[in-house]
DNA sequence: AAATGGCCCAACCGCGTGATG
DNA sequence: ACATCACGCGGTTGGGCCATT
């Protein structure tokens, strides 16, 4: 079926957006909500003598990438830099799932950084970006590719992840509650049901063959940003997810995952150390997957 | 000082998907 | 069941900025 264009090109600008563009959408915002984007510049026009001759599409990014009041400014900090390694290397090019867990950070903006900045870097340190494993060009052993079941896992996880953070935004905008039903997601409910247990085992005897250490015991720091707003746990088999605020150090222990593989992309993840000094954490790492 | 090339980032484009009639 | 709409997402682009020649 034939898609309409999302808004009538004639007469509408395209181009970098003007402060009074700008401010005529954060008014009409303030005042209105956004509403429906595609009638927004209608509605702005009408309220406005200048107008806003932009696509309700172009409205949208400007809003959500730029204008939004909680969007936080200036470069990435370290930690910021090491958790979009992190989820990038559970998530791939799932931009906006990683952009879900860095607070008043969009998605664009981690791409560009993705793009600009951590791609190189992991190229210089001899890592594929991809599947942040060891390069073969780089003189190291190159790993067997995932298994099924590996792949499998990690779209498990990746949901997951994804579902943690739908209630964490979820959390911070309706309630300043502490206490979230995990079993109120649908994913959750489904990795939590028999059907997700039977995956976990089969998982689980799958990789047994390599010894993967528990993630568990491992202590992460810039990562405690993951279900930042929420403490949550779910009784017996089911997920346990521990935030574990207090001074500068949180840990995310993830129960019921012993199935996770070996694979180096998620040693890599949970070997990070706890250092705040620039990538060099990258570097240290690439010694331990060979 | 001018030309050139690379980097960075805001914005655009096209596609997928869920909602709705 | 189908068509259309609205929105969100990831990939790509274009132009400004800055360093280098």
């Amino acid at each position: 079926m034939g898609r309409k264009p999302c808004c009538d090109k004639e007469g509408l600008k395209k181009g970098p957006w003007t402060p009074e563009e700008d401010e005529i959408l954060v008014e009409y915002i303030k005042q209105n909500s956004h509403g429906s984007w595609r009638t927004l510049p209608k509605k702005a026009d009408f309220s406005s003598l200048l107008g806003l001759l932009r696509c309700g599409k172009s409205c949208r990014l400007r809003w959500t990438n730029y204008l939004r009041p909680d969007i936080k400014r200036g470069s990435f900090t370290p930690e910021e830099e090491k958790l979009v390694v992190q989820l990038h290397a559970i998530l791939g090019n799932r931009w906006a799932a990683i952009a879900a867990q860095l607070p008043g950070r969009t998605d664009n903006e981690i791409k560009n950084l993705w793009n600009t900045h951590l791609k190189k870097h992991l190229l210089s340190m001899g890592l594929d970006p991809k599947t942040h494993e060891a390069l073969a060009s780089y003189g190291l052993a190159k790993h067997a590719p995932a298994s099924p079941t590996t792949r499998h896992m990690a779209q498990w996880e990746s949901a997951r992840v994804e579902a943690e953070a739908r209630l964490s935004k979820e959390s911070m905008l309706f309630s300043s509650c502490v206490e979230v039903k995990y079993d109120c997601d649908h994913f959750l409910r489904i990795w939590n049901s028999k059907i997700g247990e039977s995956f976990r085992n089969i998982a689980s005897c799958d990789e047994s063959t390599t010894t993967s250490q528990s993630p568990c015991s491992r202590k992460t720091s810039s990562s405690s940003a993951l279900v930042k707003s929420s403490t949550s746990s779910c009784v017996g088999k089911e997920i346990v997810m521990g935030i574990h605020h207090g001074s500068d150090s949180s840990s995310l222990c993830w129960n019921n995952l012993e199935g996770v593989s070996s694979d180096s992309s998620f040693q890599l993840l949970l070997d990070f150390p706890i250092s705040d000094d620039d990538m060099s954490f990258l570097e240290e790492n690439i010694g331990s997957y060979t």
